[in-house]
DNA sequence: TCAAAGTTACGAATCCATTCGTAGGTGTCA
DNA sequence: TGACACCTACGAATGGATTCGTAACTTTGA
């Protein structure tokens, strides 16, 4: 479900979102939400979503002739790598200056603010008594 | 110093994270940097260079034969934006949650957690008190 | 039945990042 | 002075991402 860790393109990730807010989807239903954003053909998603096939980002059913696709990597991986690419390549590997970085631009709401807070203080145990 | 944010490639950001380390600096300083990582020819990172400075990610002084390039972007703001960048197209939007996977998948020191903690508090102090 | 709508397959064009070779200019030092 | 090292400029090749048009097949509904 996890295969070696490739960065996804913008595009492909766009679509990878779309299978995981959606669960296993057809080319239209992807296409139809993506198209909400920003302009883009009906052909431009399939041939997209092909060539993730052919790289195993996604699987697809093709038993019916509206072939249905599933991505073929769990989100939480794939959002961890994403972020520890960027740790190495703009932050000189030091995950705590991005979170400097995403604390400073971001308006947090209190809660999220707890929430982080709950995270940190399992982090900090985890730390601690290992 | 902070023009439209534009994304740079892996390429630039390389080249950008140099000249943030070692201030300004020839195309021979940065090349000798970057050659240590990975196998780069000269003439590569000069072109990249120029490309760059066309694209007005960095200015560069021709007084001199041997040109000495400055980049045109600050690195908080630029990391900043790399970081929305993200947010955006991996976590919908969520600084929360590319903080959940920062967390989760880096081994931090205690150190940095105590920094956190207090840049958490600054920015809940920030949240409540306007 | 048969035209319209939907679907996949696929080639091709385009754009961009990356890489490097070559040419030509400039400085250095023996 | 003259060979050598270093510098910039620039064209070009490569590869990948993205986009879309067209062809061919299937389903549907009047």
């Amino acid at each position: 479900m996890c295969p070696d860790p490739i960065r996804p393109s913008d595009g492909e990730l766009a679509i990878l979102s779309v299978l995981w807010r959606r669960g296993p989807s057809t080319v239209r239903e992807v296409h139809t939400e993506l198209a909400q954003e920003r302009d883009l053909g009906y052909t431009t998603v399939l041939k997209l979503m092909q060539i993730m096939a052919d790289k195993g980002l996604v699987t697809r059913d093709a038993s019916a002739m509206t072939h249905v696709y599933r991505a073929a990597r769990d989100q939480e991986p794939t959002q961890a790598f994403l972020v520890q690419d960027l740790v190495r390549r703009a932050f000189a590997g030091s995950a705590k200056d991005l979170m400097v970085r995403a604390l400073e631009s971001q308006t947090a709401t209190g809660e999220e603010l707890d929430e982080i807070q709950r995270l940190l203080d399992a982090a900090r145990r985890k730390a601690e008594a290992p």
